[in-house]
DNA sequence: CGCATGGTGGACCGAACGATCCATAATCAG
DNA sequence: CTGATTATGGATCGTTCGGTCCACCATGCG
């Protein structure tokens, strides 16, 4: 009989005789890459010990199944994107131009790679929210923490001026986030990089409005 | 050996002993109804003998492998969604009025079903488009006569006067359909249908001013 | 009315999948 | 140095997949 649960790491008080031999966030990138380029059906097992360098076992000793393995992979996209995307929005000199580089943010790649890619939770979503509750929850809670982050910002070009008073921040958070979310998808249609970054000038001029 | 092509419905010149005992539209609707609901990858053969009422070995003969049968349904889903919006942008009044329809069309529903269903042409670019060139193609052909048949109301609107003259007519189409697209992207997140509805409007607004 | 035609769908196949297992080897405590 | 411990990854399992096949029979013609 087994004694202890490998799928968890390290919960027991044994003493720890052999270290791990890979570097435990280097293969969640790995991973996420790969799910990234093809997707959570589109990737096997044979894939993700392919990106990793790390056998069956090891892998699901070390993160347990495909399904926990992914979630852990989406979480930690969007814990780097959140990360990004709240240094973006803090470090410019004005939040109006921030709010521009947020729009922009899907096109802001030479060669338009980012842009055929897509975002992980974009395609994550779209791929498994109606059938997978876990998805659907931190889709969901990115969806919010993103509204949050961009309406604090929104609400900071109204305190420079840059902004009217009158208008909603929340409201106007939601509508730059779609209209972001649309260039995202515009872009894995393989719209070419110019069209898709003359629309993203055309969204962010209609929606932020220098008056 | 086999002499006709049993893939290729009644290209030969023998009698026809035994007529279609199913309606074979009927098929098709039902199959696109299971992909867009499920998804390609998750939708088995057992799911589409099951929505269809056919056997597989008449599946196979009516319309050849799951890929092909996919893209069947897929077309017809682009093709009636075409014909509604073609006669959604004509049959208006006034241009303008056809256009903040357009935007409108993904919260036009009473519970907000179709919002979280979202759109199938949508749907099958994120989940195959990297790794499918036929669904890719449709994709770019959707979107570009979508683009194509946006564009010609913005025209009209603007020989109605409800748009001014200095803005490009394509630009602004794109621009409308990003819009839609990520309100379609934002309904699969779940986001209720109030909410989506506000955003919606908000978007129209700023996109389409009154001037 | 009987025969030839071909639509029908359940049985069946090889392949690939996710997941598990275990012999091996690497590591650290004593 | 020795033994206890556990990370490792190739072998293997049962399942499910997409796809093929063929015995059956409904059908329309002569």
């Amino acid at each position: 009989m087994r004694l202890v649960d490998r799928t968890v790491k390290n919960c027991y008080a044994g003493q720890m005789a052999r270290p791990r031999q890979f570097d435990e966030e280097q293969v969640i990138r790995a991973v996420r890459d790969q799910f990234w380029d093809a997707g959570y059906a589109a990737t096997s097992l044979e894939d993700l010990v392919r990106v990793s360098g790390l056998g069956k076992g090891s892998l699901y000793g070390a993160f347990g199944d495909k399904h926990r393995l992914f979630l852990r992979a989406l979480r930690e996209y969007t814990d780097t994107s959140g990360g990004y995307l709240r240094e973006m929005l803090t470090s410019a000199p004005r939040a109006l131009d921030a709010l521009r580089a947020f729009v922009m943010a899907p096109v802001n790649d030479p060669g338009g790679a980012a842009a055929r890619r897509g975002c992980l939770m974009a395609n994550s979503t779209y791929e498994l929210a109606t059938s997978d509750p876990d998805v659907l929850a931190e889709a969901r809670r990115t969806y919010e923490a993103t509204t949050a982050l961009v309406a604090e910002s929104v609400g900071r070009a109204q305190d420079e001026g840059d902004l009217p008073r009158d208008v909603d921040p929340v409201g106007t958070a939601r509508a730059l986030l779609a209209a972001q979310q649309g260039l995202v998808f515009m872009g894995r249609t393989g719209l070419d990089i110019d069209t898709l970054t003359a629309t993203a000038g055309t969204l962010a001029a209609k929606l932020l409005p220098d008056a």
